[in-house]
DNA sequence: GATTAGCAGTCGATCCTACCGAGTGCCAGC
DNA sequence: GCTGGCACTCGGTAGGATCGACTGCTAATC
């Protein structure tokens, strides 16, 4: 562990860094408030702090610069220390942000990923809660030109669940006609009205061979092609992410992984398994987003299933700030989702 | 108009420049197939066509540049010549993927989008067809937790538009029992089917003033909040613009843009319905994209309404080979969207 | 023994200069 | 009207001097 003045001068460092973004120098460090000594002292303790791998020297007769390591250390010790507050505007934000917000869950999720990049100047991230243990309210089946069909599910979360299916034909060739699509959508509504998605069910016999075809299709198109990670990922603010870094291929770099939705959304849930709130540098696995962090919560709506938010931003990101706003929006967003 | 030899010097020019990205000396141009003539020949023509503004000098004692306009009149030129060709393995990736496209429309067109990004290697946007024209299928007025409700309509093209409300309440502060919102839903079907949601026509009377109440909030919404801007714009390969531009401040304000989904789709309308194909530099209003070009094209599927697809890029960008995967995979997806 | 002032040394960043070469404009001759 | 040739321009690169923000170390001090 670290002592008290090898503590406070490696935050010192730290909270410098983030601010200029340049190699931090002994004599800086004297003037940081918490750090009482010379600069003498400071660089031999610097040169410790190098030692255990807490603070890198870009090249000699440079400043140093905090590794991953460091910023671990710092964010840690702000976690017990009380964390960062939002500033009176942008508490203000917030707040009329979540009275005024309404329409469809898809759009305030939209919005909220907006929300959080213009109070962190950060790329940020929501990923709507799963609905898996969300109950179905209502099934319909519709036939559309030609053979294919659609299967329209409205689960009590307000969600839509929908999928395209390709009619089953008769021994005519002929697709199924209306009535029986009818049929099996009555059919399936006293079926399906209760149940989660992730439990349908066995397609229940009708006696009409027809029908009874059509819902085994149905049920499997419902069951099939989870598409969670699709639609429900919303991405607010990419384009700050051209401001955190200086070198366009790093950009480009991690761009392109915001672009694999399926990749976002994995390694926020993954970091929230894993019980973490910032993931630093190399920490999460994914090798192209080294030079990033990551700042993550889950909502908690009412039904107990949790969405995500999370901020992706370049490792010397404001941790104290990024945490307040993400607590803050995760907490806020939360309750405005109990209340439907 | 230029004469023959001023029109293939120009055309070596920004051939030359959309390959190197380098300014372009007389000494090139004369390596140029199709230019017969000395460098001093070049030069003298070159030095007219900067002063009628098809080619600017970044300094003196450097290559020529095309402008606006040089562009302009190059991709004309193209247009009665016989634009760009696909590569052979371009093709076939174009092939494989339409005739394995299935699933939901929007899923598809997400997938164009990066598929157009990946052949032109600029970023690509699908926008889907607005359903104005598209009829009622089936609607349903669902009640979800408290007073909200949610209506649901799937329309002729396979869309699902929906709509959360405010269910009315009764007389004694409760919201409208399920009774009322079945006999609504059914009440609606009758009435919507076949319809635009453009037309929605006037709430017929059921004689049940709750029912009406009902039937007159689920008409509000439906006719009400348009969000043709919203979800339905699909942006793929936005990470490439990173290396379009290697000023990072470009980079940023393009994707600031591209953000603002509103004004991407009002941009690529207005294009089409003012007939041009490609934009170039400041011809778009747009002016925080002076630096970009953007080639669309209508997508016609069955309905005749018509979606629209487009690149954006770069004014340096391979005209004839984005003219090309533009028509091609634009021809593509209608025929894919009219087949269902 | 820990801390500090002072000093020599390092090395990126900046500025200057010289120089090279790609490219131009122009002129004289074909 | 075209072209070869020539003088000139100017960005880009390389080398060298200087500056300044650092460091590490040592010797003196508390």
């Amino acid at each position: 562990m670290l002592d008290d003045r090898k503590a406070a001068i490696l935050r010192a460092v730290v909270e410098e860094y983030i601010e200029t973004a340049q190699p931090v120098g002994s004599q800086h460090v004297t003037r940081a408030r918490g750090v009482q000594a010379s600069s003498a002292t400071v660089r031999n303790e610097m040169s410790v702090l190098e030692r255990d791998g807490y603070l890198v020297q870009p090249h000699t007769s440079a400043g140093r610069i905090p590794t991953d390591k460091g910023y671990r250390f710092f964010v840690d010790s702000l976690h017990g220390w009380g964390a960062g507050q939002l500033n009176p505007s942008q508490r203000a934000e917030v707040k009329t942000f979540f009275t005024r917000a309404h329409g469809e869950l898809e759009h305030m999720l939209s919005e909220t990923s907006q929300l959080l990049s213009r109070l962190t100047d950060h790329t940020a991230v929501v990923i709507a809660p799963p609905h898996e243990a969300a109950t179905i309210r209502s099934v319909q089946v519709v036939a559309l030109g030609g053979r294919t069909g659609l299967v329209v599910a409205v689960l009590s979360n307000g969600s839509v669940e929908k999928r395209t299916l390709e009619l089953p034909v008769r021994d005519d060739g002929e697709p199924v006609g209306d009535a029986v699509v009818a049929a099996a959508s009555t059919r399936l509504a006293s079926h399906l009205t209760g149940r989660t998605v992730a439990d349908l069910g066995t397609a229940p016999a009708t006696g009409d061979a027809a029908v009874d075809a059509l819902l085994a299709t149905v049920l499997l198109a419902l069951s099939g092609g989870h598409d969670e990670e699709e639609g429900s990922v919303f991405v607010g603010g990419a384009s700050r992410m051209a401001n955190a870094f200086d070198a366009v291929a790093t950009v480009r770099r991690v761009l392109g992984i915001l672009e694999e939705q399926f990749v976002v959304v994995t390694l926020l849930r993954d970091l929230l398994d894993r019980g973490l709130t910032v993931a630093i540098g190399a920490e999460h696995g994914v090798t192209p987003l080294a030079e990033c962090s990551v700042v993550v919560a889950p909502v908690r709506g009412g039904s107990g299933e949790a969405g995500t938010i999370g901020i992706l931003g370049p490792t010397r990101m404001n941790y104290p700030q990024a945490l307040a706003a993400v607590a803050v929006v995760s907490q806020r967003l939360g309750r405005r989702m109990e209340e439907g």
